[in-house]
DNA sequence: CCGGATCCGGTCTGATACTG
DNA sequence: CAGTATCAGACCGGATCCGG
């Protein structure tokens, strides 16, 4: 789908580790890939059933940008045919800072939201 | 610009907060916005000015964006011709935790950021 | 079925030009 | 200085199709 190679490991648009930040997960579908699992969802089909309905080309391709940028990381739990699960790696895992900034940020400040997480 | 009315309080796609939370900041330069006000910029050059470049038509409309959700607030620090400067509301300011949270992640797992920051 | 890949219309982005 | 106008091209998201 998209061509950029956001080549992992470099600031695209400033040296500003906002921006840098903002350019793997500035975005809005990614984090909420990495909310999920948190929650420990693992499979394609997992995320696919979330209550946001991510498209399913959408998931294909920020799954292969987080793996890309070393946020997750893939294992087949199955052959013939091959089937992957996807995990936050130590780089993935510390988003979870930033996860929590938005839940409770989004708790405090946009009604009608309610707790779901707990990392 | 855009004909969303993102209706202020209100959860477009979900009651999860991160979702809430991304629907409102989740894309790639409301957060440059909010970082540069904590930096203490206040008017439309100044936020032009900043490394990233942002475009004037969407600096305008993130600006209107931030005022409709409440996050920013604007007042004229001029008549005649009128002209605004913007500053952060609580409501804003709440954000700086999830700007420290991309700040430190930042930091750590992007080669070649550097602080720049002291929320 | 499950995990995508492909296609396609519509929306949004972003470079530039322009106006008060 | 503070935006608005324009426009091509990138991207999104819905639907559909396909290989295992």
């Amino acid at each position: 789908m998209s061509h950029q190679h956001d080549a992992p490991g470099e600031c695209k648009r400033s040296m500003c580790p906002v921006a840098c930040t903002l350019d793997i997960i500035g975005d809005k579908w990614t984090l909420l890939l990495v909310r999920d699992l948190f929650a420990g969802k693992k499979i394609f089909s997992e995320f696919q059933s979330s209550p946001e309905n991510i498209p399913t080309n959408i998931l294909s391709d920020r799954l292969k940008r987080l793996l890309a940028h070393g946020i997750v990381e893939k294992n087949a739990y199955q052959t013939h045919p091959v089937r992957y699960e996807y995990a936050l790696t130590a780089k993935g895992k510390d988003l979870g800072a930033v996860l929590n900034a938005m839940v409770q940020w989004g708790e405090r400040h946009v009604p009608g939201s309610k707790a779901l997480m707990q990392p």
